[in-house]
DNA sequence: CTTGCCGTTTGACGCAGGTCAATCTGAACA
DNA sequence: TGTTCAGATTGACCTGCGTCAAACGGCAAG
């Protein structure tokens, strides 16, 4: 690689480090310290950053696209555990022990993301214990939102999920003003993240429309009114307090 | 107290604290260090830990009994996260932000418990970062635990959950030696931590009871044959490999 | 333009598990 | 010995979602 592009990639990678919530709170020199040892890799849907079983070398941090996380059932089914995006770290859990990934995560929208090897962050960590802190509050978020997925899935009813995943990507705060919201992922996958078949997903589209609580073409959804949603939400008792949504027990 | 008294408790605590796989490969002094800091408790069943929304003030360490960590769904019901038995730490994920206990903790079997104030602790992370290391770890445990929750839940089958619970209480490895199961919670919390109500967990034992998969009486469950139990989950490719029952990602 | 593929939509159907309600059991206590 | 009360069981019913199957739309390669 040439200086020229070694230039550029580093400071693209600076950049993705800034726009990680983990690193969020850390200086420039503690960045580049870790830009030292990271790397920025683009990746193409499709393309696996990691198989299920595989020595662990590295966690990773969403720049930009979607990363699938999944595991394959013993019926040969995709089971998605999360789809990572923008900001989002992945894989830290396989920091301590370093026993293999335990899921498959594919790229399911072109991006970029950053690689963090595991001996040089490890080596980071034993001299900077703020950042092990860090860490912790990163992988606390990660269990609160695995118990929300918890939450959504007693708490069933599609329509319910569907609702408070198209509210979590409006602009917040929650406002009256019309939304257009473009899906960054396939129907299916969205089916997959939601737990759900795509049948059922379309259903419960269609459902939704006739409600009139949304509008949909291709891939692309209208909300007319998202506070509307919100209360239609709140008001039919469905959802715990989504506001709140994100919160978790050790 | 009396320094008899205190010494007593100082020594139950060190060893509950031992007992406690956070903190298993800490030395003596080390574990005295927490000692200085931490308290056990005596809990009752139906005492609460901590109730959601209060002021996290610290974490536990369950060293005997049952503790149940939930929520309450709007509709009143409560909705459990996971029960927490000897060995397991809770509520770690609330150390990093002081918002407040994201859930209730209510003990469901007599025991006791460790408290770790919060902000000792987090002294003793800063320079220790070892255990800030260990922290991570225990909390990616947690994760996995969540994890295989999500994949229970999704490959539903609840035949298949109530297997996979009785097998993870038999004695390891499996072996065709009848085993005896006795229920340290009321089947109703059992239900609730599988995740369902307790008309169905009350059918599906009758149902295994007629496939002679096992037997029951009152809180006992006997196990003629685990291995054969075993066989049988794996069989019908009912679950997952759950001798890796224990996998997940960040 | 045709062909094929992939993702989506729609219909018909089945069933596991939730719900409601009644009854049963057993331990604690008077 | 009876009373009480929480928990457990059993039955009847209902429903949301998975499943199977068929058809449709759009896009890329030939």
């Amino acid at each position: 690689m040439s200086a020229l592009s070694s230039a550029i990639s580093s400071a693209a990678l600076l950049s993705a480090l800034r726009g990680c919530r983990m690193f969020e709170s850390l200086g420039s020199a503690e960045l580049q310290r870790i830009a030292e040892f990271a790397s920025l890799r683009r990746v193409g849907r499709g393309e696996f950053l990691f198989r299920e079983g595989e020595p662990t070398s590295g966690f990773f941090v969403t720049h930009s696209g979607a990363i699938n996380v999944h595991r394959i059932a013993p019926d040969g089914r995709e089971k998605t555990i999360h789809i990572f995006r923008k900001g989002e770290s992945f894989a830290e859990a396989t920091l301590p022990d370093g026993s293999g990934y335990p899921a498959h995560a594919c790229c399911v929208e072109d991006g970029h993301v950053v690689f963090i090897p595991r001996a040089e962050f490890l080596d980071l960590l034993k001299i900077r214990p703020d950042l092990s802190l860090r860490m912790l509050a990163s992988m606390s978020q990660h269990l609160r939102v695995l118990v929300n997925a918890l939450d959504d899935l007693t708490q069933k009813d599609v329509e319910t999920r569907l609702a408070i995943w198209l509210l979590k990507r409006c602009p917040q705060p929650i406002t009256s003003d019309p939304v257009e919201i473009k899906l960054d992922i396939t129907k299916t996958m969205l089916a997959g993240e939601l737990r759900i078949r795509n049948e059922t997903l379309s259903r419960t589209i269609a459902k939704m429309r006739t409600l009139s609580l949304i509008e949909s073409k291709g891939r692309t959804v209208r909300i007319q009114d998202p506070l509307g949603l919100a209360d239609w939400l709140a008001g039919t008792s469905r959802a715990t307090n989504h506001q709140e949504q994100v919160r978790m027990i050790g």
